[in-house]
RNA sequence: GGUGUCAUAGCUCAGUUGGUAGAGCAAAGGACUGAAAAUCCUUGUGUCCCCGGUUCGAUUCCUGGUGACACCA
């Protein structure tokens, strides 16, 4: 049982007012807003990600803003231990929990939970993408056929981060990638309510757009150029950060990474969207 | 005002020796199990500027018009 408890998720594409609602339900219902978004965790991003303002973060307590490091190798995995427990704590004291934010894969992870798979093999990745650019997809594709067949059918074959993530399970623990592909969702002790936003389409890329350049008008080049140096890091393949560092290293004009940004930006709305159509 | 060049997809342009057309970008749709703001897949019908003419047939050739650009006055 224990469906007393609930939980609010409130998602929707990047821009479409998620913060500011979840300040207010929060409110509301005397609960802290849980953060499902994988990059404003990271407390060196402070402009790019478009956190919750300091306005918001003093009205109302936030989990999973800022709590984590661009050095960190965080992931869906971690998130959903982390906020799993996090939430069986405060239902303790509360009935009605507030979570927000927009990374499909994180909410997924929390709701419906992911399958036990070993952690990520940085060292073993580094070598297979080194494979990659100097062999091309193919061997790689044709060793996972080898080593794991189901997971060579069933994944998407063409897709470099699939196939080196199948292969780096495989040849790190001598399993088949696919044999910890086994479980069915995990029940959760309490009910999820979602609330999908969903602007007009028009809309929510006009105020991508004209947030882009608050962003810049915020001092976003200054705190990219901070990160630049990190710029191989996961945490920092980003839209709003790998666009400037392409300006930072002359590939373009400041002015072509503002445009990029921002197309950038609308393109992953529109992922977005298509992951939130299945809710 | 004169001469020349150009006018084709949302944009930049290619092309059709006359049989109604195709690239890049933009855009749209989709996938998604520890990188997910990531990564990958699929998708090209548009008065070929307008009115006439020649022709079986014109986006293509010709006359005129309109617009843009360049040069000359």
């Amino acid at each position: 049982m224990g469906n007393s408890k609930r939980l609010l998720v409130i998602t929707g594409p990047t821009a479409s007012g998620k913060t500011g609602l979840a300040v207010e339900k929060a409110l509301e219902y005397g609960s802290p807003v849980i953060s499902c978004d994988s990059r404003q965790i990271y407390r060196e991003l402070k402009i790019g990600t478009a956190p919750p303002t300091a306005e918001q973060l003093a009205q109302v307590k936030h989990y999973f803003i800022f709590s984590h490091s661009i050095f960190d190798h965080y992931t869906a995995g971690k998130y959903e231990l982390e906020a799993l427990e996090l939430i069986n704590e405060l239902f303790l004291t509360h009935d009605t929990l507030i979570m927000a934010g927009g990374s499909g894969l994180y909410i997924d992870a929390l709701c419906n939970g992911i399958d036990d798979f070993p952690e990520s093999d940085l060292v073993l990745r580094k070598e297979l993408t080194q494979q990659l650019s100097e062999e091309g997809l193919a061997p790689l594709a044709a060793k996972l056929k080898l080593l794991d067949p189901e997971s060579y059918e069933a994944i998407d074959i063409k897709n470099p981060q699939r196939v080196m993530r199948a292969l780096e399970v495989c040849l790190s623990t001598g399993n088949k990638f696919s044999s910890y592909k086994t479980s069915p969702s995990k029940r959760r002790n309490f009910t999820i309510d979602k609330i999908i936003l969903d602007p007009p389409r028009e809309e929510l890329y006009e105020r991508i757009n004209h947030r882009v350049d608050e962003m810049m008008a915020a001092g976003l080049l200054e705190e990219a150029e901070r990160m630049y140096p990190h710029r191989d890091l996961p945490s920092l393949n980003t839209v709003g950060y790998k666009e400037l560092f392409g300006y930072f290293s002359g590939e373009h004009s400041l002015d072509e990474a503002v445009d990029l940004i921002k197309r950038n930006t609308r393109r992953y709305a529109k992922r977005q969207m298509t992951w939130f159509r299945r809710y």
